[in-house]
DNA sequence: CTAAATGCAAAATTTTTGCAGTCCC
DNA sequence: GGGACTGCAAAAATTTTGCATTTAG
């Protein structure tokens, strides 16, 4: 559990994809990019722009909130990141680009990717299929984690 | 076609319902109350709470956009209307409470509503299992549908 | 060298809040 | 009548944009 969960694919795989795919698309390989790209690749929490943003001036202290946003707008329309759907008013991001699911803890907001291969082979219902053309379907489950149920067990009892 | 769809659900049904479960949560039954989840419980769309707003401004010109979304934001804790799931910066809000499932168009934005009953019944990973309880599962289907696929080729054809 | 990308500041958008007055129960 | 709710206005939070400067290729 200590090394960083990243599936299959290390860091440095991801890295390398990536710069391929910012010289294919013809974007240029800036500092910056670079820096926010790993910075996302390395996170297992799907931070919002703020957060990663706030974990990158550590090492870039004038990097600038709306290159965050920018760059991760660029890199979601090239299909480098997605945006995560939530309910909540923060967009958050993910590097994770091969097919998974999330489960969400209404709690404390964490999302954790999942794997479920016996759902992505399902087909989905008739009507579905005349409605138009899919790109991808997605399971999200909301519920409240392990950590949370813990504390909240807590709660009651004081 | 012609007719509003709402499941199985009546209109009628729904104030009926949504007026009991005010009376036992001590809401207030006021008249933007009501007016607004009348109109959410009739749109098929998934409006925005500005969307929402406007379309009521028509017959309640003194209504305030702050008090469509403080009371979307109460309805939403008390389990009276639900907030979707979007990757857009919009929050857009649904009456229809039962289980069901969304296809997105992501080039309209149109969300339409569908029933999953066999995905319903499937059950979860089992490391899903253990991360904590679970309240729900949902499925969020995404690509184009018809109308902008036609529209798409249109401006292909150009 | 040149177009693209960045940082800064300012604006736009979306959502929330404080407070005085109003309305439901 | 009293506490909850609303409208107004103002603020907060999140995201986007214009422009001068810098940088990758």
């Amino acid at each position: 559990m200590s090394e960083k969960k990243r599936g299959n694919t290390s860091l440095q795989q991801m890295m390398e994809s990536f710069e391929e795919a910012c010289r294919s698309a013809d974007l240029k390989l800036t500092h910056q990019r670079l820096e926010i790209y790993r910075e996302l690749a390395t996170a297992t929490d799907h931070p919002c722009a703020e957060t990663l943003h706030r974990r990158l001036l550590k090492h870039m202290p004038t990097l600038s909130l709306d290159t965050v946003y920018r760059t991760l707008a660029t890199f979601a329309q090239h299909h480098l990141v997605k945006k995560v759907q939530t309910v909540d008013s923060q967009a958050r991001f993910e590097a994770e680009m091969s097919q998974h699911h999330h489960v969400i803890c209404d709690s404390c907001k964490e999302i954790m990717d999942f794997q479920w291969g016996s759902f992505d082979a399902f087909s989905v219902p008739g009507d579905i299929e005349q409605w138009g053309s899919i790109t991808n379907k997605n399971v999200t489950i909301h519920g409240t984690c392990r950590k949370c149920q813990a504390t909240q067990q807590e709660v009651k009892q004081t």
